[in-house]
DNA sequence: CCATGTGAACAAATTCACAGCA
DNA sequence: TGCTGTGAATTTGTTCACATGG
């Protein structure tokens, strides 16, 4: 395995790299230079070959990369070999969606759990699994080996919600809750605030100043 | 007005200023020094008065920052005086969780219209808005005047979503489908792949390297 | 040949450390 | 005194340009 470290902004773009080798695979595509996909899907060739690079060599210098055989490697680069256990905790309308956006066809993140509050979810189905009270959350972590906690309840359950995960023994949380929340370092905890992106659009609206993408 | 450009970064810092000292006006809080804000919110001191100072002296020596003062130039800085005027393509599970998401207290961010392609969404409604099919969008974007368009579709109807946004003349585009999506440069478009935090905390689950926040 | 992989040049972002002012 | 605002130092990230090798 023998991973090199890296940064966050590298990771991503590996993920953004992966995506784009899908699109050229169901295109039937086998092969493609650096160049190829910087056009294609508005990247850097050069960015392209240092993220690869820094992490083996995976070119055939005068060709290019092998589409299938990056795709793998990335793949499994980025961990998804494992399968991640997800356990929702909300399932309204963004519990809901996410399941549905997270269930993409390879199976690197299966939700196994979902937990609310409001006694009319309970008993309901989110993905392919029954929603429980919220207040049995440590019994099914324990009884679903949930390892990832997404947070999707309103603001004013989040930190409820992130508490629970962590008496529970999830010790890898995502909030998708519009509050900013913190973890002790032990846990990977990473707040997600979808309205930052909103404010960014807005903030190039004000004197339609153009910025990169 | 006479705004400094800034990258994205600073940008996005912003917003979490800005969310961080609503925090502390709830709290009564009426002034904060940037160490102080620092340790509560788990920042740098230094990045908060170098992103602040940026755009004017908004502090005092010896003293620190006036929390509603501070708060007012952010909100104004950000371009959230004016209001905004959304149309969620796609009232899925995803277009109203974000509906409700974005409408928070303040009112910079209203959804104006939604419009969707299955019949039996038409109709209902998301936010205070009926929805109204898709093939009317042209239509519904100049009768609210809608200026920015938020594609909650799913992956297949995305490409035809922001073509149809920007048909209509809307210049400003959030895509939450998972597909990444590309347009003209005078359009400003932004990809928003969930999948890619997922993928990160997965990253780091391979072998516990604990990263920064 | 031609595209990778890479060191060196460049650019951007962050942190440091302290002068200057309430 | 104590905290801001800021140049200078440092770290991090990106681009360039070319030697290397299939």
């Amino acid at each position: 395995m023998a991973d090199k470290t890296s940064s966050t902004l590298t990771l991503n773009r590996l993920s953004v790299y992966l995506r784009c080798l899908g699109h050229l695979q169901s295109e039937g595509t086998k092969t493609v230079s650096s160049l190829e996909m910087a056009e294609r899907f508005h990247l850097s060739s050069s960015q392209i070959r240092k993220d690869l690079a820094h992490f083996g060599e995976f070119g055939v210098r005068g060709v290019g990369y092998e589409v299938d055989v990056l795709a793998n490697r990335l793949h499994s680069l980025l961990g998804l070999d494992v399968q991640h256990r997800l356990i929702l905790v909300g399932v309204g309308n963004l519990g809901s969606a996410l399941a549905a956006y997270f269930g993409f066809n390879d199976d690197s993140f299966q939700v196994v759990a979902g937990v609310d509050h409001d006694p009319s979810r309970i008993g309901t189905r989110v993905g392919r699994v029954v929603v429980r009270p919220a207040d049995e959350l440590p019994a099914v972590v324990r009884e679903t080996g949930a390892d990832i906690g997404v947070i999707t309840v309103p603001a004013v359950s989040a930190e409820w919600a992130l508490d629970a995960l962590i008496e529970a023994g999830v010790r890898s949380i995502l909030n998708f809750a519009p509050v900013l929340l913190n973890s002790p370092a032990e846990v990977l905890l990473k707040n997600v605030d979808m309205r930052i992106h909103l404010e960014e659009v807005a903030y190039y609206l004000k004197d339609s100043s153009p910025p990169e993408s």
